[in-house]
DNA sequence: CTAGGGTTAG
């Protein structure tokens, strides 16, 4: 380590620069006074990352700070190279100092860097790239006050600024949430003053795109096409694909699909990019139904790209997701009658479906279908397969498969051997064979491979074996396997085991450990150990996954134990953890269906409190107690009403006797453009029954028919229950319209009312015996028609099975069915204490 | 990690 003097550089450029490099440089012991750091820094003119670690050098000295000129010589030299990115790091480092801790203000610093160019227009482009900088590097330390001032105040100076400062003042004007000053912004840009190039705009919207601002591209959109600013025609449909794209990203589907329509209706053709951004984002919400209507939309246009596989296989998901495998199925097979290409993620879908409805042989026929058709399957499409054989038990077609692959040539993973391994393991077959097998080929078995094993154990009852495989594992990773056992336990039913197993645990396990048992309690309605769990995960001190909490009030409410729902709730805000929107609504609907109503309203204020924001959910729930009165508020709040809330408020309107207000509702309805739905007519041809006007009810029922808008089982049950000379047997098989527990109870009802008991009960035989189950109104039906016409052993006997099957009949609700309901069925009634006397 | 809304039976 050896000091000299900075003079002594001036004449030996390299070997200071060589000598810095090596890191024996030692800025410390240097006297280097202003002079010298200038002198220094003109010798690295070539070398601008030299330049900044001899600047950070001298930084960290602490001794003598570098001076306003040795910063503005070392972004001179970091401009002249165009390293943008780096210029704006090292502004981010000086506006963090402070005006204090460097000394000068960065206004004299953006002065000495112009000063020093000689040449005006030099710097001038200079002070353009220096400011562009740093507006970027306030924008990145979120001043957005200064990185605007800035960019304004250079603005007046016709200052050339590149795309990138441009978007990130839109976006701090933006995340200010200031949008006049994005208004501003856009018209200024816009103005012939300022105009710029086709590729300058094209750039723009992109960035705006990728910094998910790409409603301000939107926006920006028709303004720049209407002067006919992005000339080429081929840019504008570049520049609206990125848009629609960019909005299904950001998850705003009704604005993409908007902006859908704009392009198509400039002549535009969307590609199948586009398409399945749309129809992906309303997947990713899970809104299915819009998805598939989408298509449906597209396809009646005739447009050109929705047909292609990556599209199709997006629909079977749909279907599938669902729930819907039969309907994948109807939509695979169509595609292929039209002869439609599929890809083997298509056929994936469907071999799916295919599984999960049971019909295994049909999915591997399908698969070799499909490998004729010259698709070579890939090991997804094989793990599939397999997974789906030893779910459905037949594990032997999936030890022909895994032995194909080995066959020809696509030697399986890890993944395929695990799914296998696990599924043998679940139908007790030898799962020991398979980790053998692995081994063998050199595919080492992994801790999941073990859990997967001793689920499958615990699913098949061999409890003792799952243990034993856990022990010897034990010791390399104590406690490792408990997932695997939890997991099995739920699967196979066991909820209370798996729940002692969890609860005594005192070390976290894998989140989704918790959710698989969570979840299973709530379905079993073993809700106080669903709750259990969640106070057991804060005390380990794992987070619950948000959903969790509104799942568990949900449960509260559908068994309707308001009292433990609202004290959890307590506990959720002693933790400072609001409650979603979804919770609300449940909470609010349920106080709503017990006739809670102050209740009710409260949660609603306490919501509205706490900054959540309620929807047309919200507000529909609301509507069914008093459409009057939240008609108002919901218009404060801007939210927009739609068919659900609408049938909602008709409906009520109807209930209550207000003729005059009901068609009020429908007239806004329509002139709101929205079109009424099967509910929405099913609700009117009630209404109308109801007003003993028959003839009108079954117009309306025409019209819908004529308005292509398939009843469904509602519709036939409402025009049942009214007029049990229709029938409608025929019409429904047509349409393939399936009967359930409602229109059998009617049909039963019907039935026993004109003393045809026999009749009633064989119509309730025949519901059980095709699958539908009975529940607690239709028994009492059944059981009161036989009482009351005498049949009293067959009635002793019904009410026996019924309890057998721990159905209770519903009991009667308070006020609000009494209130409100005008239909007179006091003779039809029979109350369960009534059943219980004739019955002891 | 499908947590919430409308139409029907009593």
């Amino acid at each position: 380590m050896y000091a000299v003097p900075a003079l002594a550089y001036t004449n030996s450029t390299i070997s200071h620069s060589d000598q810095l490099k090596e890191g024996n440089f030692d800025v410390n012991s240097l006297e280097l006074n202003e002079v010298g750091v200038l002198r220094v820094l003109t010798t690295m003119r070539d070398d601008p990352y030299l330049a900044l670690s001899f600047l950070k050098r001298i930084e960290g000295n602490g001794a003598s700070l570098p001076s306003v000129s040795a910063y503005a010589a070392v972004i001179r030299i970091v401009c002249s190279w165009s390293l943008d990115e780096k210029l704006s790091h090292l502004f981010v480092g000086i506006i963090r100092k402070g005006d204090e801790g460097r000394g000068f203000s960065v206004v004299d610093l953006l002065n000495a860097v112009g000063e020093a160019e000689e040449d005006e227009k030099l710097s001038f482009l200079l002070r353009s790239r220096v400011s562009s900088a740093l507006v970027k590097a306030y924008a990145e330390v979120e001043m957005f006050d200064e990185a605007i001032d800035l960019f304004w105040g250079i603005e007046q100076l016709r200052w050339d600024a590149d795309v990138g400062t441009y978007v990130v003042v839109v976006q701090a004007l933006y995340r200010k949430g200031d949008s006049e000053g994005v208004e501003k912004f856009l018209g200024n840009l816009l103005s012939s003053e300022t105009r710029k190039h086709c590729g300058f705009y094209m750039d723009f919207v992109e960035g705006l795109c990728v910094n998910e601002m790409s409603l301000v591209g939107y926006i920006l959109l028709r303004p720049l096409r209407d002067a006919n600013m992005l000339v080429d025609e081929s840019g504008l449909a570049t520049a609206y694909r990125k848009v629609v794209k960019g909005l299904c990203n950001e998850m705003k589907l009704e604005e993409a699909e908007s902006a859908l329509h704009d392009m198509e209706e400039c002549g535009i053709d969307p590609d199948v990019s586009v398409y399945s951004a749309v129809i992906e984002g309303h997947r990713k919400n899970m809104s299915f139904s819009k998805a598939l209507r989408f298509v449906n939309d597209k396809v009646a246009q005739q447009r050109k790209g929705i047909e292609s596989p990556v599209i199709l296989s997006s629909i079977l998901q749909c279907w599938c997701q669902m729930g819907k495998f039969s309907e994948a199925l109807d939509q695979v097979i169509a595609f292929r009658n039209l002869n439609i290409t599929l890809d083997r993620f298509c056929y994936n879908v469907a071999f799916d479906a295919l599984i999960k409805l049971g019909r295994v042989d049909e999915a591997i026929e399908l698969f070799r279908e499909m490998t004729c058709e010259g698709i070579d399957p890939d090991v997804v499409n094989y793990t599939t397969l397999i997974g789906g054989c030893c779910q459905q038990g037949r594990c032997e077609l999936a030890i022909d498969l895994i032995m194909e692959m080995e066959s020809k040539g696509k030697p399986p993973d890890i993944v395929v051997y695990n799914v296998l391994a696990g599924g043998l393991a679940r139908n007790a077959e030898n799962a020991y064979g398979i980790l053998k097998l692995m081994e063998d080929r050199g595919v080492k078995p992994t801790s999941v491979t073990h859990s997967m094993v001793i689920q499958g154990l615990i699913v098949a009852g061999k409890i003792e074996e799952a243990e034993a495989l856990n022990q010897s594992l034990e010791e390399h990773k104590p406690g490792g396997h408990e997932a695997g056992i939890i997991k099995g336990y739920c699967e196979a039913g066991r909820l209370d085991e798996a729940f002692e197993r969890f609860i005594r645990l005192d070390f976290p396990l894998p989140k989704n450990v918790y959710f698989t048992l969570f979840t299973s309690l709530c379905a079993a309605k073993d809700i106080d150990k669903a709750q259990k769990l969640v106070e057991r995960m804060w005390e380990l001190g794992v987070e619950p996954v948000k959903s969790m909490y509104g799942k568990l009030i949900g449960a509260w409410c559908r068994v309707s134990d308001v009292r433990k729902a609202i004290r959890f709730l307590k506990v959720l805000k002693g933790r400072e953890i609001v409650p979603d929107l979804f919770t609300y609504t449940i909470m609010i609907k349920t106080c709503c269906r017990l006739n809670k109503l102050k209740q009710a309203d409260a949660l609603f204020r306490d919501m509205k409190k706490r900054g959540i924001r309620p929807d047309v959910v919200t507000y529909t729930v609301l509507a069914k107690n008093n459409p009057e009165e939240i008609y108002t508020d919901m218009k404060e709040y801007g939210v927009k009403p739609d068919v659900f809330y609408y049938t909602t408020v008709i409906n009520t309107y109807y209930r209550l006797n207000n003729e005059k207000r009901a068609h009020a509702a429908i007239q806004e309805m329509t002139r709101g453009g929205i079109v009424p739905d099967v509910a929405t007519y099913t609700a009117l041809i009630n209404s109308y029954y109801r007003l003993n006007n028959g003839k009108k009810a079954y117009d309306l029922f025409r019209e819908m028919k004529r308005r292509r808008i398939c009843p469904d089982v509602v519709t036939y049950t409402v025009l049942l229950d009214h007029d049990p000379k229709l029938d409608m047997k025929r019409e429904m098989r047509d349409l393939g319209i399936k009967r359930d527990v409602h229109y059998y109870t009617v049909l039963i009802h019907h039935k026993c009312k004109t003393g045809e008991v026999e009749e009633a009960e064989r119509i309730f035989q025949e519901m059980k015996e095709s699958g539908v189950e009975p529940d607690g109104v239709s028994y009492r039906a059944i059981i009161a028609g036989c009482l009351r016409n005498g049949y009293v052993r067959d009635a002793k006997r019904l009410y026996q099975e019924m309890r057998e099957k721990g159905i209770e009949p519903p009991q009667t609700e308070a006020s609000k069915n009494v209130v409100l309901h005008t239909k007179s069925n006091t003779e039809t009634r029979v109350s369960r204490t009534k059943i219980q006397e004739a019955l002891y």
